[in-house]
Order: structure tokens, then sequence, then C-alpha cells
DNA sequence: TATGAATGAGCCTTCATTCAT
DNA sequence: AATGAATGAAGGCTCATTCAT
């Protein structure tokens, strides 16, 4: 917890926003949280409005590039598709407050346009990769927005019930709801 | 919209709390969307928290309601699943705003005990269904709780594709997500 | 003191912002001071700025009337510079704050474009007197906005040693004054 | 501007505070006017209110000793007049900012004793000459503070003219305006 | 000596809640 | 029972002031 000042900040809102909501987390809240003073806070961002979009995009960002990095764009539908579902648990486990607060908030009042391109970034990449499973017949005939909210969807939800210790993510499980998510969006012939 | 005034007041609030989310409405914004004075609110719920959850207990309990009416406990699993996913469809367009105030707010600050209870027996409505289906290995091994996340998730985020525009709810989509979901959870031999 | 509300605010505010000036002047301070609860004030007015300019051109304009009222056109200079003479006098005494008010936050930071004009109205009946007089070759031949300024600038600053205490305005003391601002706007021949 | 930096500090402070005002102006807009840390202006000043008091008796003092330099306390009281005249002239010119925020400020809430007596000496200057003048019957019969007021109130409003670009202070429109106040604070027989 | 990051008191403003009508 | 004017606690934010460097 003793890092600078701006990623202690960063990481108290995270939390906070995940946990109440932007808009029922308050700045003294976060303060207190991150050991600063309310006006520093005012140092690192303009305002509240600009703190929750900082953090949104920067979040956002490293979920990309989680799933981007090394994507097996050789490989098989499968490999691929098993690649996001592994990086969404690796970006689940190295940010568990991250994913659950973009969930909550991707359509919050307080986004601005910046915000809603970078999520829209993140939402296109699982559409590329449903649109070329759905070209070699290996991907459900769904259109695209609502495979990803079915992968997307589910997932977040159970992502909830791990941050709320109601679900053990250990490697069994998770390889078992792998091949359920894959079963949801696979062509069965 | 000329019912009793409690019934107004739910009704808007319900609205406003899907729109807007419950911190960012305010008891003027109910009062007048509702045609009442802001004082008559008070007449019929203590303060603004046990109005949110007054509202949130009463259309989880609708939902509930919902999913066991005319529950077909003698049927196959997969009638019984086809029960289930009619009975949100249904309840989703009877109630659109319902569904996205219960999935927006379903962890909420402001919940308390009681709402809390309210929504695992909903929950609860499901995991009795996969245990049974599970018993007869027609349902995949994995925690009722993973697989509710896995049906509810995907559920809620397509609803809210198709609450914003970006899906549109015809038949045909309908069983084929209705097919995904079914594949999602089912045993395959 | 007993008047409604807003009166009370606006009688409030005068008095705050002449004494200590608009920036140094609180809510809270006008809120005690009135009497009312500090969220009061906004059911009156939009914000501070607007309260402001309520009450600077409010008092504008009561001074332009004040000295519009009755205004002698028919007679002779001397008797039109008597009468603006007298009329500020008379708002003087009605409205002791007020004058003072507008006086140190004529060019105010706050002030907006209607308010200008408002005070740009006020100087214009003063413009309009001069001009006339000098065509008359009764009034010295200096640009109207010195005559204004040399009339306005003694007046105000005699009228703030009335307000501190230091000058008693009797009618005697008055009319000397009368004398001699007229002398030193008068063409001597 | 390569001044020493308590003097820098000064010179950005008097600017600003007649510029925008001495509530509105804070002490980082000194600082990076100034060109110093913001620490660094309390090194020199207590704080903003002893600053405040500092520029405010320091630049009185120096229109003070403006027009007691060379007094021609031998000569006629009409060329001790035109001394008084000039002496203003030329502090305005010198000091242009200055005197608009003595003018501004020279009743303003942060003022200590010690600045209102400083104050009080600049008017008594004003005042021995007016009481040595209605002595020899030259000027007219009105309280010295009332003619102060007058010379003192209509120059400080001509000069704010001048300040805003709406008068040009040429020679004879500036030999008018001694005209007409000496007009107006002699006796006329 | 000089700095500017950090602080927190206090500002303006909103809004849940009360209560006289 | 219903209202909405009034309230004041609390939020977001600014800025005079401090202090470690």
């Amino acid at each position: 917890m003793a890092l600078n000042k701006r990623d202690s900040i960063v990481a108290s809102s995270l939390v906070l926003f995940a946990e109440r909501g932007y808009d029922a987390t308050t700045i003294p809240m976060i303060a207190s949280s991150a050991g600063v003073g309310a006006g520093t806070i005012y140092r690192y961002f303009e305002n509240k409005e600009v703190l929750g979009n900082t953090i949104f995009q920067e979040y956002v960002k490293i979920f990309t590039n989680t799933v981007e990095n090394d994507f097996p764009y050789e490989q098989s539908i499968r490999n691929q598709f098993h690649h996001i579902f592994q990086s969404m648990i690796q970006f689940t486990k190295e940010q568990s407050q991250a994913l659950y607060f973009i969930r909550t908030h991707s359509s919050a009042h307080f986004l601005n346009e910046e915000s809603h391109t970078c999520f829209e970034e993140l939402l296109n990449l699982f559409k590329c990769f449903f649109d070329s499973g759905k070209e070699k017949k290996v991907i459900k005939n769904l259109p695209s927005t609502a495979l990803i909210a079915i992968l997307y969807g589910a997932f977040l939800e159970l992502q909830r019930l791990v941050r709320i210790g109601e679900l053990e993510p250990d490697t069994s499980m998770l390889s078992d709801v792998e091949e359920s998510m894959w079963d949801a969006v696979r062509l069965h012939m």
C-alpha cells in the first residue's frame, strides 16, 4: 500500500467505486482510505469525474492488453477462446476489483466519450474473435454482441461470486467453467 | 398512470432508479415524476433507503413468482429450463425496467438484510433446479452458484443490449439464445 | 426586519456586500444575518453570482428611477442639477448601503452583461443632463464622462463620510455641498 | 523586473489586488506572477492579511510623500492646490495601479488599525491645507472632511476613467479638471 | 534560503427530511 | 391526508498555510 500518492488514490478509488459505486463514494472517503488529504486528490485529478474516467480507462486498457497480449491468431478458434478465457481469469486475479468496477460502471452517467471509445475497443476484440469463429462455422450464428454478452455476462457474474467468497476459483472448476462457456458459444453439429 | 399514490411513487422510483441509479435519483425527482409532493413520499416510506429496499424486494418477488408460477416440476429438466428461460423473458417484457434495476442494484450499498435474503430466495429457485438437474446427470457438474451465474449473468447482459437497442429480441434470436444457454449448462455426453 | 424571506435575504446581502465586499461575504454569513437557513437562499437565487447581480440591478434601477422621477426637463439647468442632487441625497437616505454597494461593485468581476447595461443607463441619465447643459453654455466644456466622474465621485466619497459618521448631513451642509459641486461643473464666465 | 524577491512579491501583489481585488487574488497567483514559490511569500510576509496591509501602507505612504514633497507652504492657497493636484497626477502616472488599489481597498475588511491610521495621515494632509485655506477665506466654509471627499472622490473617479481608457489624460483636459475642482472648493465671492 | 507537494478548514451548493399549513 | 417551503448536514472543491527536502 505504500505506493506513491497517485497510485494510492487510484487503488483506493477503485476499491470504493467497486464496493459502493461511484455516486455513493465521497472524496473524503477516498482520501481517508488512501491516507491522503482530500485536497491532495485534486493535485492529481481535476475533479471526481476525471478521476472516475481515468480509472475506468486505465483498467479497461489493462484488460484489453491482457487479452491482446500473445493472442494466438494463428491457432484454432478453440485455442483462441482458451486464451481469452485465461486472460479474463488472469486479469481477475491481478485486478480483482477492476473487472467488477468496469462491469458496474460501463454505462455510468459520468463516463465521457473517451471512456466509451476505450470500452468499445475492448468489446471489439471479442467481436473480431466471434466474427472469425462464425465465418469458420465453429461459433454459433448469433449476433456477436449477443455472444459477447453471454461470455462477458456469465464471466462477470461468476467473478462476483468469487469476489464475495461464494465460489472457490480452483483450476478444475475454472476449466469446467471454460468448457461450459465454450459450449454456450460453439456451434454444435 | 392514475394509480393510487403509493403505486405511482413506486412506479416512478423504479424507472428513475433504473435509468439514473439510486444515488443519482433525488426525492424531488421522484415526487415530480409521480405527480405528488415531496413530503407525500414520506407518508408511504420512512425514508429513501426504505423506499429503495421496498422496491427492490417487491420486484424481486414478482420475478420469483413469475419463475415459480406453473413451474413444470413433473416435466423434463430441459422443459423446466425452457420454463425458466421463458419466465425471464416474460418478466423482462412486462417489467423491462425492473430487471435492469435489480441487476444494477443487487449489491447496492443501501440494501438491507431482508433485501439480500429476498434476492437469495430468487437465486435459490435456480439452485434447486440445477441441483435436481445435476442429480439426473443432465446438467453439468459445476457448483450451482456457478451455473446460476452463467445463466443469470448472460441473460442480464443480453437484456442490457436489448434495452439499449443493440439487439432485436425477435423469437428466433431468443430461441437461439435459449439453446446457447442450455448448451452452457447441460451435460454433453 | 420581519419582511418576507426574499426581501430579508436581499437586505442582508446588501449590507454585507457593502460592508465586506461580495467576495468576502459568505453564504452562511448572509443566511445567519437574514435569519434563514443557507439552503433557503437557493430557493430564491440560483447562486451567489445571480444574487449579486440581482441586487446590483435592483438598486441601480431604484437609483435611476429616483433621479428620473419628476425630472424638471422644462426648467433651468441649475434646477435640473438641484433635482439630481436632491435625488442622490434622497436615495442615499432611503438606501444608505445601496449607493455604497453600487459604487464599490460597479466594475466587479461577477457582474454580467445585464448589470453593466443597467449601470450604463444610470450614467446615461447624467450624460444627457451634462450634454444639454454644455449646449446651453451653462456647463463646463469637459467630457461628460469627466463631469459625471466629478459629480458622482465626489458625492460617493461624501456619502462614505456620512455612512461612517464623520459627517453630519444637515440641510445647510448639504446645500453648501450642492453649491460646491455646482461650482465644479458650471461654466464660470 | 529582476528586483529582489520581496519587491517582486509586492509589485505582483499590487497589480493583482488592483485588477482582481484582494479576495479574488490567491497566493499561488501572486507567487507565479512574482516568479517565486508560494512558500517563499511566507518568508517575507506572515500571511496574506499582513501582505495586504503592508502593501496598502507602503503605497499610501508613497502617495503621502509625493504630496508632502516640496509642498509650497509659503505660497498662495491656489498654488498649494496646484501642487496637490499635480502630486496626485504624478502619483497616478508613476503608480497607476497603486492609486486604484488604495481607492478600492481603503475600507477593506482586512485592513488593520495601522493601515487606517496611515490612511488618515494622508487625509490629514489635505485637511491641513483646507483648514488654512478656510482661515484665509479662500476656501469654502465646508467641513474639511467634506472638501477632501469632493477633491479626492472626484479625482479617484476620474482616474478610474483614465484607467479603463474612457478618458484621455492630456494636459489641457487635466488643467480643465484642475480648474473645475478648484471651482468646487474655492470661495466664490 | 527557497520550494511546492500536501493539508484541511471552509467555501458554495445540493438534497433528504421535516413541519406548518 | 397532502403539500412544498424551509432546513442544515454533507458533498465537491479551493486555497491559505505548512514543512520536508
